[in-house]
DNA sequence: AATTAATTTTAGTCTTGTCTAAAAAAATAT
DNA sequence: ATATTTTTTTAGACAAGACTAAAATTAATT
């Protein structure tokens, strides 16, 4: 009988199980070395050495030249510590008054602690929230991930009205921008004017008009 | 002009200097090679190496073959380390529903989670505890820790009545043994009989007659 | 189809933190 | 005071995870 290994992934693992999760949702395709070496700030050589790794592992798939595709257990393993993340920026939230530009850095190293009881009774105290701070869905405890139907603001039509729901980037200064100007999670947003040569819209948001680039208009997620 | 260091130590630098602190409280003298080795289930080879480094960053002093003594630096660093992990107890304790048994070993992952503001809305969430679920004092912001006056439960003499206030060890067989035993912290505990043969001893516990070996009652703190 | 460009892999090196085995120093015993 | 035991340090090795530089493969162009 086998004994399942305690520290199941280093926290290196992890991380790679976690960036080429978000890589394959995005793409729907096999990911390629280059692209997990840009996610994770480090060097095509370096990713290579690690997929070898997690392909004798059993998480995920290599061909070489290839790229790589998760397996079952990889999509699991890599939903629960995404589950992690999204507990724990809830918790910093809605408990210890952190504002949503706050909560990445630090949910990034709570995702690691390892403890079946502290995530469960973690997601009890905080009743079973469904969405992160950011809208994004909490894997449940089977790594089953809720699709959120939704489309960027920048495809909305002249004219026409949405509801935020949200981001597709979660950095620090993209999240003040929209709080500098009153957008948040569940406001209503209006397109006025698409500006076609730069691609800028003007919108209305809590009746105050305010201009919007096409990069901000490209994070900003608006339900279906 | 210098830039600190964001995550300044490592998770074994942290873990060093937590025990060499948890050492030095115990003993008053110069902390040894050897007993770090012990208490990190490592070689005293490997401590030879990592003190040298410790001694490099200033938060220890170091002489060959006379083991070590923390500088302030590291006694604020360690008993930093401390307050997280104590802290996180009473989090896990109070709101996840843990017992005082289950608590070490996450708390001994969330320790070394860094984010000063973290831990300082966390404590102020939990309303300032000073003591953790094993009665140990929290060290405050500044690194200082109340002194706890106690004596072991073994040095009471026969017919004196105490109050349980901590334990020294915190295994979970021990403080299982105790939740069976209805011993907890508060409550009031009378020396009945000393056996000298084996140092056992007869108590009264909330009315009830147990006895207690040895090993027992030398790991039970009662107030002084 | 052949050449160029981009991507990916290999080979070899480095750092961190650990280990074993052997040497050196300190403590203890005779 | 000397011999023995214990403790501590040094020397050399190893695994994980990263890096650089060079080679191999695939993709894109002409």
């Amino acid at each position: 009988m086998y004994i399942c290994q305690k520290n199941m992934f280093t926290l290196s693992e992890e991380n790679y199980l976690k960036a080429i999760f978000h890589l394959a949702t995005d793409s729907k395709k096999g990911v390629s070395t280059n692209a997990i070496a840009e996610k994770l700030n480090t060097k095509a050589s370096s990713v290579t050495d690690m997929i070898q790794k997690l392909a004798d592992k059993k998480v995920l798939v290599y061909q070489k030249y290839q790229g790589v595709e998760l397996t079952e257990l990889g999509r699991k393993t890599a939903a629960n510590i995404i589950r992690k993340h999204r507990l724990w920026e809830v918790f910093l939230v809605e408990k210890l008054n952190f504002s949503w530009d706050e909560v990445h850095d630090v949910a990034e190293q709570l995702e690691h602690i390892k403890s079946p009881k502290l995530i469960n009774e973690l997601d009890a105290f905080l009743n079973y929230p469904k969405k992160d701070p950011h809208g994004d869905p909490i894997p449940d405890k089977n790594g089953n991930i809720q699709v959120v139907e939704k489309r960027l603001l920048h495809h909305l039509k002249e004219g026409e009205l949405g509801v935020c729901i949200g981001v597709n980037d979660s950095s620090s200064n993209f999240l003040k921008f929209l709080d500098k100007n009153n957008i948040a999670l569940g406001k209503q947003i209006r397109v006025l004017e698409k500006e076609p040569f730069d691609d800028s819209l003007i919108v209305e948001v809590e009746g105050k008009k305010i201009s919007i680039s096409h990069k901000i208009a490209n994070n900003l997620y608006i339900e279906k």
